[in-house]
DNA sequence: GGCTCCATCTGAACACTGTTCAGATGGAAT
DNA sequence: ATTCCATCTGAACAGTGTTCAGATGGAGCC
């Protein structure tokens, strides 16, 4: 009865490709093993996503959705503190990157649509959640320009946390901590170090307030 | 005269593999495109490197060979100062990465034989010269362990490089500047930055000697 | 109801990939 | 001069992404 017309075979093309990544990696995907799983036709996926590429960016977008919520939610985990906000969203980012190491491998590979308007805006989004911290951390009002300061911790918190991640994955670190089992361990303990280093050397401390309310003040949205 | 005993095929595959991947990417790399290129028969890679992947991975040893090679450059051009040695580091590391981007990427694929001996060397070699760069740092002579301090700045500052690099290279940072071609200019100005503000951040002044002698005392080999 | 339309999916084809293997080749050691 | 053997070929196989004419069947219209 659904030979044809499979309902969403989008979305099911979709859910299988991001369980093929999970499994074996996003070097070993392969349109016709996702076709296989979806049960249907190697031809079909071309319609709904034209390319093999169409399908990983649309996977891809995804992704950035998903790492967008997760910077969103340990920012707010992180209490009202701009610099432990910073913190939270790095440490989110990591572990986003270590539960989906496939789709988050993924996301930054040139395999997939660079142009595509979707892609481009989800990457921003996530992108915008961490200048939203900064801008909170520096004082400066959503539609003000960012300081070289702001800039700069910007892309130092940025390159770190993706740059821990990325090695983290790639297995980079694995003779440090207890070759590959114990790593789950280790990014929790270094990890926070790393990130409360960095941030305090470039990302200034709130201006004091008395420690009774939790207010921040006027600048903060 | 020369159809067989080519000489040594072996070093005419790797340099032709490395321009492929300067010129496609890694994504794009094919045995048999390597081969014909070297001239040479489909199958004849198989016997010198076993694998496509024996290949990658010779390829990716020796780019960790140069990267060695550029960060020891990078260190002792910037000085005695052992916090601008570190820095002189970081923009090697970078450089290195734009100047290689096909070679950079492949140094961290999965695609490698992650458990080759040589290629496990080569990498470690690399990942020592940074620590050194950090021993001499925080003063702490070649057999000792490092401490937590000392970690956390070896991981902070490696994390901080390789993930401005690796962002560089993937294009996310292109909106920042102006759009690929200024790409350049963009990582010589905020990169000097955001590493100062790392290390000063996590790797502690040298202690105040006169200014007048460079020696930086008996902890430094 | 019957009818047409059209997005959806198939099946076969094409060019390409990595890998294997029996055999040709020719330099080097005997 | 002859044997040996690492080196390379050519053909084969399975698997890949992509294209395209045609089968299928739901949705909308008369």
């Amino acid at each position: 009865m659904h030979a044809y017309h499979h309902g969403d075979l989008r979305h099911a093309l979709i859910e299988a490709t991001d369980a093929l990544l999970a499994e074996k990696g996003p070097e070993a995907f392969s349109l016709r093993e996702v076709a296989r799983r979806a049960g249907v036709s190697p031809a079909a996926p071309a319609h709904h996503f034209g390319d093999a590429a169409g399908l990983l960016t649309a996977v891809a977008t995804m992704g950035f959705d998903g790492l967008t919520e997760a910077l969103r939610a340990g920012q707010a985990r992180a209490g009202q503190d701009p610099r432990a906000r910073l913190c939270g969203q790095g440490v989110a980012y990591v572990r986003f990157a270590m539960r989906h190491p496939g789709r988050f491998r993924l996301m930054f590979r040139d395999a997939l649509r660079q142009n595509d308007a979707q892609l481009q805006r989800a990457a921003n989004t996530a992108f915008l959640v961490l200048e939203d911290g900064i801008r909170r951390a520096f004082g400066i009002a959503p539609g003000e320009p960012l300081p070289a300061d702001a800039w700069t911790a910007l892309l130092a918190l940025w390159s770190v946390v993706h740059g821990y991640a990325h090695l983290t994955l790639a297995g980079r670190f694995d003779p440090l901590c207890g070759d590959a089992s114990g790593r789950k361990r280790f990014v929790e303990r270094s990890l926070r170090e790393v990130l409360t280093k960095v941030v305090e050397g470039s990302v200034p401390a709130p201006r004091r307030r008395k420690p009774t309310s939790a207010r921040s003040g006027p600048a903060a949205r």
